[in-house]
This record gives C-alpha cells, sequence and structure tokens, in this order.
DNA sequence: GAGCACTGC
C-alpha cells in the first residue's frame, strides 16, 4: 500500500494542444438587476449558437437533411427548435420532434425550453417518455427518447405528425440511435416519392446532431448531407498525463486524489473508476490513509456514485461541501454523461471503462473492462470545466492516449440483436442484413437472432413477421423471450403471476445489500424465498410489497403509505427504485397485455402453472445437471454453475431453466427455476422432440 | 459461495 504520508507521488506531464476550445466565462453579475425573463433572453441571446440563428435556418430550408456538430455548451438542444419553430416549420401542421437518448434530458431541457419561450410545459413545449405524457394536441416542440420515437413508428410508419426531426447526442451511438437514423433516412426517402397519395406529406426534414469532431460518418450515411459547426463553450482545461504508465491503477487514483487535496487550490475531485468494487475498496483506502494525515488536511469528503445505489445515498453527492471542505466523487461511467454534479473542478481519469461485450456463439453476456476510446477521454476531462477552468489527471502516459481508438463501438456491434429486429420487421424490414445501417451489425449476431425468434414462433420460414404471435409481441416493450412468456402465460392461465415476474426480470437487481449487513440481509431475504426457484422469489416480494402497500393505502393515505413502503424496502433490502420502476413497468404491460385481448388470469398459489408455462417460453434456457454439479445448457452445450445468489444454489435441482448466463469469474446462470425435464420434450416439441426408440 | 458499466420501450 502506498504511505500517503511519506510523500509517494506521481509526475504529470501537462500538454495543451489537447485542449478545450477557449472562452470566456459566462457569467455576468449586471444581470443582478434584471428580472428573470430578461436574464433569460440575455443568456439565450449570450450562446455561441445565437449568432448563426439565421444561417441555420436557412440551411435546413435548403437542405433536408443537415448535421450539426456542436460542442458542450453550444445551446443547440434548447435554441435550435425554437429557432425552427419561429422560421416557419410548424406552419403547415407538422411538429418538430427531438430525440434524446436519456429520459432526464428530454425532461430538463423540455422544462428549460418551456421556461424560455413563457409557455405551460405540455402546451406549445412538452415531452414525451415512457410512463409520462406531457403532450397535448396544441404541442409544437416535442422532446423525447429516442426509444420512445422508435414506439410511434409502429403506429405512424411515416412519422406524418412531424415536419422535422432533430436526433439529438447521435455521437453516442446508441443501438436506438442507430435503428432510428436508418428508419428515418428510409422514412424521408418515402415521403418525397409517394407524391400521389390522398393526403400529399411534406418532405421530412431531418437534423442529426452530434458533440463529436467527425462529422464525417453521419454526412457520407445521409448521401453527403452538409454538416456545419457550432461553437461550444467550455471553460479550459489543463490536460496531464503520468510521465510512466501505470501498473496499479488503484493506487494511482488514489495518490492523485491526495496530491490534488494537498497541494491544489479548491474545488471538488471526480474520478473515473470501472464499478461498484472498485469504488467501495478505494473509499476504504481513502479514508485509511486520511487518518494518517494532520487534522488540517482531513477535511475531504468522500462519495461513492454508482447506478444501483439507492437514490438517497445518490443524492449526497449535489450538496455542496461545507467551507474549507473538498469533495471527492467516486464514480462509474454514470457521471461521465448522466449525472452532472456541481463543484467538479479536478478530473482524475484511469482511462479505464466496464462494457458490456456479447458472444453471439455462445449467448454469454459478459462485463469486461476495456480502455476508453479518444472521444471518451474528452467527455470526461470536459467534466472539469463547467464552471471554471479546470484540470484532468490522466493515470497513463500521453503515447497511450494517441493509440486509443477514436470513438467507442458503437452497441449494435456488441449486443444481442433480437429485439432490434422484432421492431425492425415490425416496421417492414424483412430483409435486416440488408438493412441500410450506419454500421451493420455482425453477421453471425443477425443470424443467431434470427432463429431465435423463428423458435419463439415471432417470425415465418419466410422470415416475416408472424401473426397473431409476432405481431403482438412486437407490440410489447420487452425481450422478444419475456412478451412470449406473456402470451403463453394467458394460455397457462398465470398471465398475472408472468406479468410480475417479467417486470420484475426488466429492472435491475431488486434486492441491495450494503455490504457491512450481508449477514443481517440472508435471513430477511429468506422470508420471500421459494424453494422452487428465483422466478417465484420474486412473485413473493411484488406480492408483499403491494400488499403492504394497500394496507397501508387504506390506514395512512397514499403519501404516508409510500413513505412507510420506503421504510419496509429499507428493512427487506430491498432496493426502492428498482421496485417502483417494476410497478410501473407491471402497470404499463398489464393495459398492453388487456388491449391485445389476452385473457388476464391468475393461477393464484398454483406455482406449478407458472413453473410449466416458465419452461415452455424460456425452454431456450434450459439447463440438465451433470454428474459434477455444474450445468449443461441444452441448447448449445454451455457450461454454466448456478449463480450464488439464487435459491436454488443450494438444493441443485435436476432441471432448471434460468432468465440470463453472465461471465464473470465463472459461467453462471442467473434467476434459476426447477422444472421437469419431461416437460419440454412436451411443451418445446420444436426444439426437444422425444426420440423415438 | 460471488459481486453486476450505462441507457431505453
Amino acid at each position: 500500500m502506498p504511505s500517503m504520508a511519506t510523500g509517494d507521488r506521481r509526475n504529470f506531464n501537462s500538454n495543451n494542444n489537447i485542449n478545450h476550445p477557449q472562452f470566456k466565462p459566462h457569467g455576468d453579475h449586471k444581470s443582478d438587476f434584471l428580472s428573470r425573463r430578461q436574464k433569460i433572453e440575455q443568456q439565450r441571446r449570450s450562446l455561441p449558437i445565437a449568432s448563426v440563428e439565421k444561417r441555420l435556418v436557412e440551411e435546413v430550408r435548403k437542405n433536408d437533411t443537415l448535421i450539426i456538430v456542436g460542442e458542450t455548451g453550444s445551446g443547440k438542444t434548447t435554441q435550435l427548435p425554437q429557432y425552427l419553430y419561429n422560421g416557419g416549420f410548424c406552419h403547415n401542421g407538422g411538429i418538430i420532434g427531438i430525440t434524446q437518448p436519456r429520459r432526464v434530458a428530454a425532461v430538463t431541457v423540455a422544462k428549460r425550453v418551456a421556461e424560455e419561450c413563457d409557455a405551460e410545459l405540455g402546451q406549445k413545449i412538452g415531452y414525451s417518455i415512457r410512463f409520462e405524457d406531457m403532450t397535448s394536441p396544441s404541442t409544437k416542440i416535442k422532446y423525447m427518447t429516442d426509444g420512445l420515437l422508435l414506439r410511434e413508428a409502429l403506429l405512424d410508419p411515416k412519422l406524418s405528425r412531424y415536419s422535422v426531426i432533430v436526433v439529438d447526442e447521435a455521437h453516442e451511438r446508441t443501438v436506438q440511435t442507430d435503428v432510428l437514423l436508418g428508419l428515418l433516412k428510409d422514412v424521408q426517402k418515402n415521403r418525397s416519392q409517394n407524391s400521389n397519395e390522398v393526403r400529399k406529406l411534406n418532405p421530412l426534414k431531418l437534423i442529426i446532431m452530434s458533440a463529436s469532431l467527425d462529422a464525417r460518418g453521419f454526412s457520407e450515411y445521409f448521401g453527403g448531407a452538409k454538416a456545419v459547426h457550432v461553437m461550444g463553450r467550455q471553460f479550459p482545461v489543463d490536460i496531464l498525463y503520468t510521465a510512466q504508465p501505470e501498473t496499479d491503477c488503484l493506487d494511482a487514483a488514489l495518490v492523485t486524489i491526495f496530491q490534488i487535496h494537498l497541494e491544489e487550490g479548491p474545488g471538488d475531485i471526480l474520478v473515473f473508476l470501472s464499478g461498484q468494487e472498485e469504488i467501495e475498496s478505494i473509499e476504504g483506502l481513502v479514508r485509511e490513509n486520511l487518518k494518517k494525515l494532520p487534522e488540517a488536511n482531513q477535511k475531504l469528503l468522500i462519495f461513492p456514485l454508482f447506478s444501483s445505489l439507492p437514490s438517497e445515498k445518490q443524492l449526497k453527492v449535489f450538496t455542496p461541501a461545507p467551507v474549507g471542505f473538498r469533495k471527492v466523487i467516486l464514480a462509474t461511467n454514470i457521471a461521465e454523461t448522466s449525472v452532472t454534479i456541481p463543484g467538479v473542478k479536478y478530473v482524475i481519469d484511469p482511462g479505464l471503462v466496464k462494457v458490456r461485450s456479447y458472444s453471439p456463439d455462445s449467448g454469454i453476456e459478459s462485463l469486461i473492462v476495456v480502455k476508453t476510446s479518444k472521444a471518451q477521454a474528452l467527455q470526461r476531462s470536459g467534466r472539469a470545466g463547467r464552471e471554471g477552468p479546470g484540470k484532468c489527471f490522466r493515470l497513463y502516459p500521453e503515447s497511450r492516449f494517441e493509440g486509443l481508438d477514436d470513438s467507442t463501438v458503437p452497441e449494435i456491434k456488441r449486443c444481442n440483436l433480437s429485439n432490434v429486429i422484432l421492431q425492425l420487421s415490425a416496421l417492414g424490414v424483412d430483409d435486416i442484413i440488408g438493412f441500410d445501417f450506419m454500421e451493420k451489425p455482425d453477421r453471425m449476431a443477425v443470424i443467431r437472432s434470427l432463429e431465435l425468434l423463428y423458435l419463439l414462433g415471432a417470425l415465418t420460414d419466410e422470415k416475416k413477421l408472424s401473426d397473431p404471435i409476432g405481431q403482438q409481441m412486437a407490440r410489447l416493450p420487452l425481450e422478444p423471450n419475456d412478451s412470449k412468456a406473456l402470451i403463453l402465460a394467458s394460455q397457462f392461465d398465470c398471465l398475472e403471476e408472468m406479468l410480475i415476474v417479467v417486470s420484475m426480470l426488466s429492472v435491475e437487481s431488486i434486492f441491495y445489500v450494503p455490504r457491512d449487513k450481508l449477514e443481517e440481509s440472508r435471513t430477511v431475504i429468506k422470508s420471500f424465498s421459494s424453494p422452487e426457484g428465483d422466478h417465484i422469489t420474486l412473485v413473493n416480494v411484488y406480492r408483499a410489497s403491494i400488499e403492504f402497500l394497500e394496507k397501508n393505502k387504506t390506514e395512512n393515505g397514499n403519501e404516508k403509505a409510500e413513505k412507510n413502503l420506503r421504510k419496509w424496502c429499507k428493512d427487506n433490502f430491498i432496493n426502492n427504485r428498482s421496485l417502483k420502476h417494476a410497478r410501473d413497468i407491471y402497470n404499463q404491460i398489464r393495459e398492453n397485455v388487456e388491449r391485445m385481448g389476452l385473457k388476464m388470469s391468475s393461477c393464484g398459489d398454483d406455482m406449478l402453472q407458472l413453473r410449466r408455462c416458465l419452461a415452455a417460453s424460456y425452454f431456450l434456457n434450459a439447463a440438465l445437471k451433470q454428474p459434477d454439479g455444474t450445468y449443461r445448457v441444452l441448447a448449445n452445450g454451455q457450461i454454466a454453475e448456478i449463480h450464488p445468489t439464487s435459491v436454488v444454489r443450494r438444493s441443485k435441482p435436476e432441471c432448471v431453466v434460468f432468465y440470463n448466463l453472465v461471465q464473470t469469474t465463472r459461467n453462471y446462470v442467473r434467476n434459476v427455476t426447477r422444472i421437469d425435464y419431461l416437460w419440454l420434450a412436451e411443451l418445446a416439441p420444436q426444439c426437444y422432440a422425444l426420440k423415438d426408440d
């Protein structure tokens, strides 16, 4: 362990070539005397994008597709839609849609723009995200998630309500963005060709906004579309590199934290780490070393931040440090784009990130730590320059930066594609291999996903969407296998229970156990567990929470009941946020299946029905115990163990179905339920026909 | 007997 007290330190080389553009700070003290409206107007006019308003509107008028490259702080997301509205792009009754990869962004930006326009949110300016529609017939500027626009396209394939669609943050290249880009390209072509339709549609104006410096990829994809650059506004960030490569990243991060704390001026420190485990161990180390310092130097507050952290703990990072104190935030990638923490002046970037990888051959998902891309390193360092000049300490030599990939591999090249294919089939795209993706997904991954959809009955022999199964599956906002499970559940008379199962499985980690309460948690969690498996255990948790909530509502009213539920969750080591999310999903899906005409039914406590239905639905995830106690996945021969958190880990049933297979230190199947081997041949003959001996 | 970046419908 490093001995902080003895002055272990790192030498950093500064290089200002890779600096951010320098601009003057935008604080204006005169504005204290102005009204809020005047202030807003003044801020709007001072944005870098304001000087090119006329030109941008003109370019959109002249070009059906335009690429806008705008760096952080340019104001493109809030201003451009307003310019277009004022420029008359809604005159023919069409509306302006702006897509965002994240829900919070859609909501906060819409609120801001409504304020700027002095409009009530949901009227002229609105937003629409899953579970929440804040739009009305009078909405002209609509912010939404890109996933939601894809869903809308299922109902209105020409997106006829829209005169302009702006795809924001396109450089992030999420699966949804990539699918959307392909779809929009198609829609645009169709809308300008089909002039003989009864109601002629105006051509669709398309604007792709990206923060990456490389607009060429987008421009080429859209047939040489014009690209314009808009200045950003960021404070300068000094980039510093270590002189030598680091062998131990955690140690280097630790040393750098203290180096900044002891030698640099006021300002909080943001450290990018790969995951919860790393964060928790470095948290301990910082605390330990802090105690060794003279008391005057101990004024450092530590805040962990990762997505599965309960929200009340997450919110703590936003409280400013008391005078004389410095905050150090130990965060995952969540702090890269999703969460912006005020007060950060120093960023420590070890240059690593944990990413999901997916092997189409084995169907195994794993999380691996890889080097960041250049774009990602730039994004991270930018977090130091939001409120004033900052410094970014990269824990690797400058020569290594040059060797990094320019940008992160688009998600579509490293994920399971069955949902993408199902959605596109529902949009009438039958030839997935030939679909004009900006970046083609792996051919093998496409074939595997087609096979899966075929085995689930969603696709016909001709690779067309089947009716009604495929149609119904495409309408549900779930993974294809989960949608199929619901459709079958209505035949197995356990739809109610399966709704709970898929809702609970759709959210991240229902249980949250702090490190120091491991023992205590075991007995508590055990009270929910079913010997038959994890699926039924999840049903028990959900039912218990609903029962608690309903009982409390009648006794104490809604508000008090929600508060009591939070306490109940804490006592039972359940993540309240995840449970709430599961409840939202449950309600949404329930409405969906009812509207689809599926027969609502409950098996009560007859969980045999539910287990049979699980076998019939997740037959590709069936595994058989081997003599050595490991399990063999019947469909592909993969060997795995039951995850230690599973309730059937000890009882080791002969035959199981599982929800997912993940690779960590070993191959593990998670969310496992005991089934009867003979059910497979009976319920999934397309896969497990019995041999005629 | 282990440990799961982040989104989205």
